[in-house]
DNA sequence: TTAATTTGGTCAAACAATTTGACGTAAAAA
DNA sequence: TTTTTACGTCAAATTGTTTGACCAAATTAA
């Protein structure tokens, strides 16, 4: 059985990547309901300021659903004013969403909570580990075929 | 403007980490999906491998979920014969899950999807990247105060 | 060129996931 | 001993996501 040592090392970096993720959102979770506002909002906060002009399409496709559930958490950032849309020059149908200058400050307020807990981890971890978590990140959010 | 760098890198950083994560959760899903479970199954599975005898308090603890959360589906489990509970000794209370041996196959099935995927990306990004990726993801992990 | 099909985004309903509320029993604190 | 808290379970309410349908624009097929 020399597989157990690995299965129990992998299952711990398994539970340690569960954990961190769970840490990595909490900060903005609370920050966002306090606006009445939920993850999925900062998620298409987040995916607007990093392409601005971005479509709808292509912003369920970062987030991976299906686009009526953007629909009404989209609509809720435009009527507060947090979100843009306009219309595509090449394309009536498409929608290129921009974050207003509201939309922004409040993208930037939650991006440092999430800032904070990532630099103070790569501080603690050290330079050689912050590229690598960068690195296995960066292959495992690849596409699959 | 010399934090605009540092904040695009971030965020690429946040990207990254966000698909990676969905990634690793895509397969698993899907082979749930087929036996009519769900995530929360699955990480009640897992939990309960890596730490047999748990109580349900500990689970959810793990979980970060209310107890109302965990019921149906630890229930569901359990009708499955994928979970058993025993009474704890020292409090009547208490219930200790572990898995049945049927239990035990699906979450090695499903802890090979993840596995699989976890060392093809370690393969690729090399043993430092490896260790920095566990490494940071402990660190942050970790509870704040 | 016209007709058929697909695409992009929006509204609504249905389903799934999670929290809040309540409860009974066991255990700990007063 | 009584009161309060803890553990786990049932139910209702709320939140999150998918499926279905629809209209207009764009693309493909005839």
């Amino acid at each position: 059985m020399n597989s157990t040592p690995t299965n129990t090392l992998l299952r711990d970096a398994m539970k340690a990547f569960f954990h961190a993720y769970q840490a990595f959102t909490d900060k903005p979770d609370e920050m966002l309901a306090k606006r009445g506002l939920a993850r999925v909002h900062h998620r298409i906060l987040f995916f607007v300021a990093l392409h601005p002009g971005l479509s709808v399409k292509d912003l369920l496709a970062c987030l991976g659903v299906t686009k009526q559930a953007i629909n009404i958490p989209l609509r809720q950032l435009m009527e507060m004013d947090l979100v843009e849309a306009g219309t595509a020059e090449h394309d009536k149908r498409v929608k290129e969403l921009r974050l207003t200058e509201e939309g922004r400050k409040l993208e930037e307020a939650l991006h440092r909570e999430q800032a904070r807990l990532l630099l103070q981890a790569f501080g603690e971890a050290g330079q050689q580990a912050t590229e690598g978590w960068l690195k296995v990140n960066q292959v495992m959010a690849r596409p699959q075929s």
